[in-house]
DNA sequence: CTTGCGTGTCATAGC
DNA sequence: GTGCTATGACACGCA
């Protein structure tokens, strides 16, 4: 019972983590404040869509189109006070704990498991790690033993994860400490360790991994026979159960459940491998053949722990099937046994990190270190989003990738690139698998990010602030620099898009109400083959119904009309200029379709005729109006209520031409033409109409027009301030470099001057007064007295 | 159902 | 005074 109080205790802490880190929520303050490596992957890397939304925000307030056109000036101002604000506002790192866990969510447990079941390179991919990881865990797989080792080394890596995430504080501590290699420290860290545990923290784990760290650097020396110690047997020995349950459940056909996460899903493909290639190399139950395979053997017995693992997770399904308080306390074994193995990874790699890292270390331990190395470099390459979101928990394990990753650390030179080369797989891989839910654009758009990192220097204390304080906030600052040095927002549009992969909001699609008009003109104008201005509203700017239904009732104005196209072309042609919004091609295809202007009845036999030629999404509208509107209605659908006004007045010409032809002609028109007062009237204010409408869409460009230049104007002075601000600096940066020369060469000249004898002159009581006749040198009693004539001297300045 | 946006229209001022 | 343009304000339709 005591050991089944324990492992519920430990385990359902663990357990409990372990399902906030399956997706549940994630406090990621804590993580931050542990500032642990992966986080900076999931936070730089993947974190576009923080960016994607603020860059959203801002092409939608700055790009002209999404202010309000009435005002202008406050519009204006406020957009460009956004952008500043909100690019400014990315020097706060805010994670939306949401976004965190979303990740976790959406990690796709079926992705994990085909990559799993596919090959070394896909799961690598998968994984938070890099191409090269990829090549390790293939170099692995050719190194290992078997391909069981693989996957177990995958496994560990997986399972690293959660049973350390929730250490905050000491941790961080430990993992300082865990920079030095010493046993000493180790020893300081256990005992930090047992303060965990009194806090609730799994103590095995740590234990477990101290001693893997002690075992693995004993390793050299004590060969294989003590591997593992009696923990470590009894740690196989629950694997080996684990490892024959599932094995079982292999035999039996029996799915393996991969409901608790994508780890139970990995861990069953490697259960499954792992337990082929035992059962090809070792029956169960034979521990010693395990340990006593070579030098390495002991970390293979770690190593192999790691089906335990997996085999914990997948065991769950059978042992909640048997409810005997023996089955749940295996069941809880199992969980420790995982528990256990991942802070064994979890610690292995700190381990191999601190000794890697430490050039000072001595031989033996960086050769065992390498040793080591080798054989976990399989395990980060198979470790999935999961584990590096869990070792980013983790504090030891801010240095675990540099090591991990070595050649790529030698290609860069600096141990941050590695964190970039994660991130950027991490963003990657987040982007194509979730693609909105981008987390890379929060802080910084990748490219940055990896420029950044670059240039960051290769100690790495505390990865997470001084990647934001060196990296982020550089390339923030860099970036808000460069709006105040006059980016202009195509620039910054283009920067950002540069920077966010997948902002599927564009400046263009903000603003687009063009994506369904598009298609339905584009269906339109297919239609309506007699008309090729079709895919402009027949009726000028009024009528905009589907082009079938334009092209209809401009065939049934044959008699009115002919005005339409052009003057459809000259309104559009105003809104649409090309120069205008060369930037912006959706723009140019914009075309609402509002279809208001519909008469209020028609003959019914013309509009079935007519319903069947328009468009489709109009057919759909009308399939549910047609029995109640006469067809006419398709027609007039697209004809403003100016001009069914004139059809039904009989006015014998087009409203384009009331509406566009000079006033000589027009009063020729009307005289050529009998017509009453009615008619008279209505064709007036027809004309007032249209001019007022081709006035107000003129009026309304004007204002964006405004609009714009005037944020152009603001970007200009913006860069121009910039601009003299660096002058300023520059020319700030020049005097004090001329006053400093100036009083070097005054005590130089003041220490070569002599009085009649020959003796210096005290500085206390002379100084050097510069004049425009020269330099004099005056007593300091008298110099507000006889400043204005030389007292003793006047040599040039001259040397 | 509400909201934002685009558009048309009216009223009005100015040229 | 007339015609035209510009613009604010409002209403309407749509997503």
């Amino acid at each position: 019972m005591l050991y089944l109080k324990k492992y519920f205790t430990e385990g359902l802490i663990q357990f409990t983590i372990l399902l906030s880190l399956i997706g549940v929520r994630l406090d990621l303050d804590t993580y931050l404040n542990n500032q642990l490596p992966p986080l900076h992957e999931i936070i730089l890397g993947p974190s576009s869509a923080y960016t994607q939304t603020q860059f959203h925000n801002l092409r939608n307030t700055l790009d002209g189109y999404g202010i309000h056109p009435k005002s202008v000036d406050l519009d204006h101002f406020f957009a460009t006070r956004r952008l500043l604000n909100q690019v400014r506002s990315l020097d706060h790192l805010r994670v939306p704990s949401t976004e965190l866990s979303a990740w976790l969510v959406h990690r796709d447990p079926e992705t994990v498991v085909s990559a799993t079941s596919q090959s070394g390179p896909s799961i690598a991919l998968d994984n938070g790690g890099s191409l090269e990881d990829v090549n390790n865990s293939e170099a692995s797989a050719m190194r290992g033993a078997g391909g069981a080792s693989e996957t177990t080394y995958s496994l560990n890596g997986e399972d690293s994860l959660g049973a350390v995430a929730p250490e905050d504080s000491q941790e961080q501590g430990e993992r300082e400490s865990s920079d030095d290699l010493s046993k000493e420290d180790i020893e300081i860290i256990d005992i930090l360790w047992r303060q965990d545990i009194d806090l609730g923290a799994g103590r095995e784990v740590f234990n477990y991994s101290s001693r893997q760290k002690e075992s693995e650097a004993d390793k050299p020396n004590e060969e294989n026979e003590e591997a593992g110690g009696r923990e470590e047997s009894w740690r196989n020995g629950l694997n080996l159960r684990a490892v024959q349950n599932l094995h079982v459940d292999g035999e039996t056909g029996e799915s393996i459940p991969t409901e608790l996460t994508s780890l139970g899903a990995q861990t069953s493909l490697s259960l499954q491998e792992c337990l082929r290639l035992l059962e090809a190399t070792f029956p169960f139950g034979e521990e010693p053949e395990f340990q006593a395979t070579g030098p390495t053997s002991q970390l293979r017995a770690s190593t192999e722990e790691t089906p335990s693992t997996s085999q914990g997770i997948a065991l769950q399904a059978p042992l909640s099937q048997s409810n005997t308080p023996l089955d749940l306390e295996q069941q809880w074994q199992d969980i420790m046994s995982i528990m256990e193995l991942q802070d064994m990874e979890v610690n292995n790699t700190a381990a191999n990190v601190t000794m890697n890292n430490d050039p000072n270390n001595n031989n033996a331990s960086t050769t065992e270190s390498a040793t080591i190395e080798s054989f976990e470099l399989p395990r980060s390459t198979l470790i999935n989003q999961d584990v590096s979101l869990h070792q980013a928990s983790l504090p030891s394990c801010s240095q675990d990738f540099p090591t991990l990753f070595n050649p790529e650390l030698d290609s860069t030179g600096v141990q941050r690139p590695t964190l970039v080369r994660l991130s950027s797989s991490n963003s990657s891989n987040i982007n194509s698998t979730y693609g909105a839910t981008n987390l890379t654009g929060l802080f910084l758009p990748p490219p940055l990010n990896s420029t950044t990192n670059l240039t960051t220097t290769p100690v790495l204390p505390d990865p997470f602030s001084s990647l934001l304080e060196e990296s982020m906030l550089d390339e923030i600052s860099l970036l808000d620099l460069a709006m105040e040095e006059g980016f202009s927002q195509d620039q910054a549009s283009q920067l950002e898009d540069e920077l966010d992969s997948d902002s599927g909001l564009s400046l263009d699609s903000s603003h687009s109400p063009a994506s369904p008009s598009n298609s339905e003109t584009s269906c339109l104008s297919a239609a309506s083959s007699s008309s090729t201005s079709a895919t402009f509203s027949e009726e000028g700017a009024v009528g905009y119904s589907t082009d079938s239904e334009a092209a209809s009732a401009e065939a049934e104005e044959g008699a009115v009309g002919g005005y339409q196209p052009e003057y459809s072309k000259l309104c559009r042609m105003s809104y649409q200029d090309p120069s205008q919004f060369h930037g912006i091609p959706q723009l140019e295809n914009v075309n609402h379709n509002h279809t208001y202007n519909q008469p209020p009845a028609s003959s019914y036999s013309e509009r079935s005729q007519l319903s069947a030629s328009c468009s489709k999404k109009g057919r759909d509208k009308q399939m549910q109006q047609t029995k109640l509107q006469p067809p006419q209605d398709c027609v007039d659908r697209q004809s403003s209520r100016d001009e069914r006004r004139a059809r039904a007045m009989d006015i014998p010409f087009s409203n384009e031409k009331i509406i566009n032809l000079p006033v000589e002609e027009f009063n020729e028109l009307l005289a050529k033409h009998h017509l009453n007062e009615d008619q008279l009237a209505l064709i007036r204010d027809i004309r007032r109409r249209g001019k007022n409408k081709m006035a107000a869409q003129n009026c309304r460009k004007r204002k964006l027009d405004t609009i714009l230049k005037l944020e152009q104007g603001v970007q200009d002075l913006q860069r121009e301030k910039a601009q003299l601000l660096k002058e300023k600096m520059e020319y700030g940066k020049c005097i004090r470099q001329t006053k400093q020369k100036v009083q070097s060469l005054s005590q130089e000249l003041f220490a070569q001057l002599r009085d009649e004898e020959g003796r210096p002159y005290s500085a206390s009581e002379y100084f050097l007064q510069y004049g425009p006749d020269g330099v004099l040198l005056m007593p300091r009693n008298m110099s507000t007295e006889q400043s204005n004539k030389p007292d003793k001297k006047q040599k040039d300045k001259k040397k």
